[in-house]
DNA sequence: TCTTAAACGAGACGGTACGTCTAGTCTTCTA
DNA sequence: TAGAAGACTAGACGTACCGTCTCGTTTAAGA
């Protein structure tokens, strides 16, 4: 029943950071974020963004998960194809967006250095979504309305695989019609 | 018929900056890839490094590029479905390696930042590669294989893009049988 | 009556540098007293020193004063000969000393340069000991115990150029008993 | 007998080298007259001014020995008085030309650090000219002109010292009429 | 109301790496 | 063989952030 002693930790703080930390990434990526940067924008002091976020990499995905809308409902009663495109098309959507398209880059490209982030990003971002959709998947399966023999994350990888590929190296946009065509193309296949 | 003045840019040094870089990267990844790391592993002057590379990113997309084989051959006389397990294939036992796994990661890494070399990668890795397959797609499209209104740029999206996203995200590993699946699940579609 | 904020500047740190930077500077001159040297052997940071103080020579004038004990009173109730005698002798006794001279000499050579340093040395460390001389003549000047068409900017150059002139160029030691012969010189004159 | 072998030392690189070098150090002082700066000013390669010179300080030096003329011959049938007056302000009018009093200064400064050049400017410049006006003050001494136990090093010192001093801390300006002062101020001295 | 203790801002600190500069040396071709 | 060109090693330069630290100053719960 106690309640902690002392000075509560202030939420202006904390939300100040976050703002100012994805602003300084989305407007000049990781490297115009610095810690230096951060605090001084949200005229709040190093020591206290150590206290909360133990590196860089931390806050930014911190960040990212604030500013990102939820986004993965999977609503009943449609064709498989209509729930596989909706899913698939609301990640791409987010993506288009530049601000969050800037923030997730940055994310996969600390991810790579930082295991912590990394593991971050994998438990709360990519398995969720996966899972989500594999279900999806896999009622169809049983209802026959696909072969049983599928590779399910490979599956999940041909889905949603190109949206990542596509943000990071740009050599394609993520336009509106992606999700559709992905969609239609796996199911169906290319065979004629 | 006229021969440079001066003394001549020296191999040995140049060698010597990619191996050690090539190295650190591998070990410690990009933070462990300093200047004063590669300079001093080298043993070549950080000056030496700065006259011939304009930035670290720079020299690690060298380092990749040298360690890296070519693997792209095209082999005739092959079903489509073959030729592609072979394309794909190769480039996931590349990327299996993790050495060049290492290596391929702070590549996109650093390429999120640094437009420069986000640009070589794509000139000089992504399209040659894209190119190579989506060319043998288009044959098997107009020998009337596969079905005529194919997304091309989706397709090779499908088929490359799962690879890059279980490298950068390590959710499933690249393993031996993956490149197959992919192809055989793209060409057939999941439809019974 | 506000303090200032934040952690308060340390001493410690002060006076590492002022000591590494005169003994750097005794033991090999300018050329040994790089930033980083002082900075290592003061175990301070070269960020530290640069926030303090705007240059090397700064830090080298700085050191001078510190090492530097005051000595330049002038006492009451004796003849102008041997007032002249004390003042013109405790300089040339600071200047026997080999690590003061050392200090003096890389000051003057940095001064050559810096007209910040020189300026510096100027109100600092030359005009008082002019002034204090030069009333002291003044004053026998009046009391009629010396001419009174004497050019006293002259006289004081007569009596410590000959010190600066056998600092840095050598040619004979500052001797004990130079500054009487300098003072008696000046007084009685060469003729006979 | 034999001459030697091979292309013979240019004149026109020596040359070029040291007229670069006194004007680099008379625009921006030992800090502008660095060997990159000078060899490009000289259009000659930095390795044959190491060649002929080992330091800069010896470019310095022989630049500043190159731009001065001598200045150092002693008339017949003249008074002391008079005959000293002629040398003194010689020397004076020798550095109240500023680009001569930059090149002297920066020699000084270098002189500091540097023994090779010390001796130099000690052998060549220094000692001559003190030999020189010594030599008068023994032959007026032997004369009875003037008293018998002058202390003759602490004369040139008198004479001397004073230039070099306001040369080099500058608190007053080297001005016409000094040598005149200084050598009757030396010679009547002080007393009434 | 008063104490108490954690959280806060400010900002100095020891470090590390940055990218630049100059010193000297070395290597090649040309005169 | 001297010289020009210019690449090389070595190492200091001054700057920017890092993550830690020491201050004096809030701020709310508990006494």
């Amino acid at each position: 029943m106690s309640s902690p002693r002392g000075r509560p930790r202030s939420e202006r703080a904390r939300l100040a950071v976050l703002d100012a930390a994805a602003d300084l990434l989305i407007e000049g990526g990781m490297a115009a974020a610095t810690m230096e940067a951060i605090a001084a924008r949200a005229g709040v002091s190093k020591a206290t963004i150590y206290k909360w976020w133990p590196s860089r990499g931390h806050v930014a995905l911190d960040s990212f998960f604030t500013r990102t809308k939820p986004t993965m409902a999977v609503e009943a009663g449609a064709t498989l194809e209509d729930t596989l495109i909706a899913q698939v098309g609301a990640l791409a959507g987010l993506l288009r967006d530049p601000a969050t398209a800037s923030l997730m880059r940055e994310t996969v490209a600390v991810a790579q250095t930082d295991p912590d982030i990394r593991s971050a990003l994998d438990t709360r971002w990519l398995r969720p979504r996966r899972a989500a959709v594999e279900g999806v998947l896999r009622d169809a399966a049983e209802r026959g309305e696909i072969r049983a023999d599928v590779d399910f994350a490979a599956a999940m990888d041909q889905l949603f695989g190109p949206l990542y590929y596509r943000l990071l190296f740009r050599h394609e946009p993520l336009d509106e019609r992606l999700a559709e065509t992905l969609v239609r193309q796996m199911l169906a296949g290319l065979s004629p």
